[in-house]
RNA sequence: GCGAGAGUGGCGAAACUGGCAGACGCGCUGGAUUUAGGAUCCUGUGCCUUAAACGGCGUGGGGGUUCAACUCCCCCCUCUCGCACCA
């Protein structure tokens, strides 16, 4: 009658692990390893959970079912990344409120999560829209709102490093004794231009429909990723977050971590450091004034700000100053304006006009042809005096350097494309330095390779590197260019105009006229969190004024004790900005004094296995690594990085190969499976399908297979024909034999080492052949069942404790010590070594195990059937490898 | 274009440091049990030749190193992912 009956096993050990509270950890367990394990917590989407979430969720969980028998202390904790647009759409089109949605889907993860057996510490659980959470998400904001970076400061961490830059309090930010002078308000204004969060008006990609801006990333094509909207460029005034402050760190620090290195790769590729120098172009007004200037700029020096008639160019490669035979400034430069001649102002005018339409994703398409327009003005270039003409072009970006560049279409594919588009002449001012190679077609295409200088005056025949230092440094001690680092990263576009996103703890200071005086006061830390307000409707405003304008005046406006009149800023926070520290508040959810108590931060952290997708590899990634800095440089953090060692599971497609999705019609529900085969066949067809970072399909007919093995364990201790749940008359209390040990013992090993190695297939693989050869014996005793059990507890936990529970054992295995290999069992008495006969298999032979080289080689030669192989040959030579195989070289 | 990873049976895959290629699973062949189906158990299963493999060929293709190569080196092809006017 007990088939292996899952419906009944799972549901039995789902209610004992809850009822037990099996997987509460507790913080700060002396004596006990402690290791922290983390996944990457979901989105409660309405479509349920999808087969991609098991397959790393199960993975931490071996990891931690099997840390836990080996005595470990183990953090495995689970929450919800609940804020974002789905549920507030769902918001507008029911009238529903973004709550209750999200509560409704949390509770849908919650129970699809529960139904899989993971062994999450629940008591744990999160969510980034619980005001208890997102209380402390505003409270990191105003720690960033209240610093600023010290790229200057070195200093010495709780880790023992040293550093260059830190970021810290915005009081201890000197103050220029001018701005000093001019009063309170200019000190303030002077502060809130380098705090770390900073309001900016930038030209941002606005969605209409979605009645928010956008990132980059969310746009392409001009048009919505979510919702294929229209996307325009508007310039608005917006919270931006410093994290160009922190590129060099972000990029530097990866080095220690073990994450893969295609994600660092990632990482730096994002950051983009380069270096170059910055060189002013003096505007060709009138001639003579080139040389005053040089003059000038000889005794002063490199300014800070370019002056108004000078043109400020970035570029990695000034040992091709010579080359020089155009300029270009980005279509929205400031000294467009001034260069524009009368007769090209309309078609500059009209240039720009095309330009602000498109974003920059548009721009930056290279599939584009070359586009843009004569000024009419010139510029001079300090190398050599020689006028040059200024163009504008949007293949320059203004948010890139100083936004203008030198054109040098000999030696840049750009400029190259530009410059035969519009017949501009092309220098050659680099040779290739090996004498032998050769000369390059400045016809067809530019050169870019690194070489020696020619066409350069003075400078010719100098190696390009060396070039480049030496003529930076010539020019910078003429005044007229500097050293200078560029970044692509950019400054983290921090505001959304949602509702359901953290409101910012921010008030703007009024005048008596209640108009807005540029002044900000924030929400005092004991008055946090910052609640939604009460809204009529969720629909967009259809303007660029934020959701949560629509509140009411109570909401929106107080008076301060001082009589000053507050309007609230209304902007609301990104997605991410909850899921950047999640991690931290796992370890301490319920402090309500603190985001994290010291002592339990310095225990848990960093993270010491980090799995999810690789989608995260950017953004999510760098968020957290930026957050986490910031509280590190402000002492609320111990270790400067959170993610010690990062997993990325590999994509699971549909059954035909193709990524899963509704329109395509294969996606599989994991709830289904469940609900045929159980959460333990699940569980292990997503570790037995490959290995857990390589992309795979999907196939049914594999989770039948898994199925199957499991009803094999399942007869292989328990009879299937009896009435209740009963060991099988095979299995008995006796001694092993020594076939049995060798085994289990070797099935122990090798499990072992493959969870070790997070290679959850070759693992189960070791069990199947365990049971396969454990099946076939007559009698099978406790003493090898038993370790057994254990082994496959981590992969089918609701089986093994039934398991366990007929083997007699009345509580859960959960805390069992791990099985240990014996190594006395894991050597053979015989082992089979294969004969070659010149590197080909002619035979074998069966010899005791642990022979020597040349024991091997003389039980070999000595073999009646090795000699008939070798009969009437020349063995020229024997090499014989121990345990291995002999291999006999003939003539 | 640049960067990274990967190409092994009909399919998912294994092979740790160069040492028996294809473990384990799916599928398929034949059989047992069964009224039948299902389930379960047993058997075989890289390809070719063959009555049979103790023969030949086999890890994307070509070359090389080595007694020995999926593994190391060189060239080429294909696929996947990421980046892609960042001066």
């Amino acid at each position: 009658m007990p088939r292996y009956d899952f419906k009944r096993i799972e549901s039995r050990w789902q209610q004992y692990w809850e009822q037990h509270q099996t997987f509460r950890v507790d913080d700060c367990v002396p004596g006990k390893a402690k290791l922290y394990v983390l996944d990457m917590f979901p989105y409660p989407s309405g479509e349920g959970l999808h087969v991609g979430h098991p397959e790393g969720y199960t993975a931490t969980d071996i990891v931690c079912r099997y840390s836990r028998m080996k005595g470990m202390n183990v953090l495995h904790p689970m929450g919800w990344d609940a804020f974002g647009l789905p549920a507030e759409e769902f918001a507008r089109q029911k009238g529903i409120h973004p709550r209750i949605k999200t509560e409704e889907n949390i509770t849908t993860f919650r129970r699809q999560l529960k139904m899989l057996g993971f062994s999450y510490d629940w008591s744990r659980e999160l969510s980034t829209t619980d005001p208890d959470y997102y209380r402390w998400t505003q409270w990191i904001f105003l720690q960033i709102h209240d610093s600023w970076y010290d790229s200057q400061c070195v200093w010495t961490g709780p880790d023992g490093v040293e550093r260059r830059g830190r970021g810290r309090p915005i009081s201890e930010l000197p103050i220029p004794a001018e701005v000093q002078a001019a009063g309170q308000a200019a000190v303030r204004r002077y502060q809130d231009r380098h705090r770390l969060a900073y309001l900016s008006e930038a030209p941002v990609n606005w969605c209409p429909e979605l009645g928010t801006v956008l990132a980059n990333e969310e746009v392409i094509d001009g048009r919505s990723e979510r919702g294929d909207h229209p996307v325009v460029r508007l310039n608005l005034k917006q919270w931006m977050l410093r994290i160009t402050a922190y590129a060099d760190r972000l990029s530097e620090e990866l080095s220690d971590l073990s994450w893969p290195e295609s994600i660092k790769y990632m990482q730096r590729n994002w950051i983009g450091r380069s270096v170059g120098a910055e060189v002013d172009f003096r505007l060709a007004t009138a001639e003579d004034q080139f040389s005053t200037w040089t003059a000038q700029r000889q005794a002063t020096g490199f300014p800070q700000e370019p002056e108004s008639q000078v043109l400020r160019i970035y570029t990695t490669r000034p040992d091709t100053l010579y080359g020089v035979t155009y300029m270009v400034l980005a279509p929205e430069h400031p000294l467009v304006e001034q260069l524009t001649t009368p007769e090209h102002r309309p078609a500059v005018e009209e240039y720009r006009r095309k330009a602000s339409l498109k974003s920059d994703l548009d721009r930056t398409d290279l599939a584009k042809e070359k586009s843009g327009v004569f000024t009419g003005g010139y510029a001079i270039n300090p190398v050599n005096g020689q006028r040059v003409p200024v163009w504008i072009a949007d293949y320059v970006l203004i948010s890139y350097g100083t936004g203008a560049i030198m054109a040098v279409p000999g030696h840049d594919e750009r400029d190259f494309e530009f410059a035969k588009t519009f017949g501009i002449p092309i220098v050659q001012v680099v040779a290739p330095s090996h004498a032998d190679a050769a000369t390059p077609d400045l016809q067809s295409s530019a050169f870019t390779d690194y070489g020696v200088a020619i066409n350069s005056g003075a400078w010719d025949g100098t190696p390009t590197a060396e070039f480049k230092t030496r003529i930076t440094a010539d020019l910078a001690a003429r005044g007229v260019a500097r050293e200078a680092v560029n970044y692509r990263l950019r400054d983290w576009l921090f505001s959304r105009q949602r509702y359901w996103g953290e409101p910012f703890p921010i008030w703007h200071e009024l005048d008596a006229e209640g108009n807005p005086t540029g002044l900000m006061r924030t929400d005092s830390v004991e008055s946090l969190p910052v609640l939604h307000p009460h809204v009529e409707d969720f629909k967009p405003t259809g303007t660029p004024e934020p959701m949560l304008s629509k509140a009411g005046d109570d909401w929106l406006y107080r008076t301060d004790s001082d009589g000053v009149r507050l309007k609230r800023e209304t902007n609301s926070m990104p997605q991410w900005a909850g899921s950047c520290w999640y991690y931290l508040r796992f370890c301490d959810n319920r402090n309500s004094g603190s985001f994290i108590d010291p002592e339990k931060e310095k225990y848990w952290l960093p993270v010491d296995l980090y799995i999810g997708g690789a989608e995260h590899a950017v953004l999510h990634l760098l968020y957290s690594r930026f957050w986490h800095k910031l509280l590190f440089d402000r002492g609320h953090v111990s270790h400067p990085e959170p993610f010690q060692r990062l997993v990325n599971q590999g994509m699971i497609l549909g059954e035909n190969g193709e990524k899963m999705s509704k329109s395509r019609g294969n996606v599989v529900n994991p709830e289904k499976v469940v609900e045929q085969r159980g959460a333990d066949a699940l569980r292990l067809y997503e570790m037995f399908m490959g290995p857990l970072e390589q992309v795979k399909p999907w196939q049914t007919s594999g989770v039948e297979g898994v199925y199957r093995f499991l009803g094999r364990v399942w007869r292989m201790l328990i009879d299937d024909r009896a009435e209740a749940v009963t060991l099988d008359a095979a299995v008995q209390d006796c001694p092993a034999t020594d076939d049995q040990l060798r085994l289990l013992h070797r099935t122990i090993q090798a499990v072992t080492d493959d969870i070790d190695r997070l290679a959850f297939n070759t693992a189960i693989s070791r069990m199947m052949e365990f049971t396969n050869a454990m099946t076939e014996q007559s009698v099978r005793p406790k003493c090898v069942l038993e370790p057994f059990v254990l082994l496959l507890a981590p992969f089918a936990p609701h089986l093994a404790e039934e398991l366990w529970a007929a083997l007699g054992h009345t509580r859960t295995l959960a805390y069992e010590p791990w099985p240990i290999s014996d190594p006395a069992w894991l050597v053979e008495d015989t082992v089979e070594i294969p004969i070659q006969v010149s590197g080909k298999l002619r035979g074998r032979i069966v010899v005791p195990a642990g022979l020597s080289a040349v024991e091997l080689q003389a039980v070999a030669e000595a073999d009646e059937s090795v000699k008939k192989l070798i009969e009437g040959r020349t063995v020229v030579k024997v090499i014989a490898v121990p345990g291995r195989m002999v291999n006999f070289v003939v003539r």
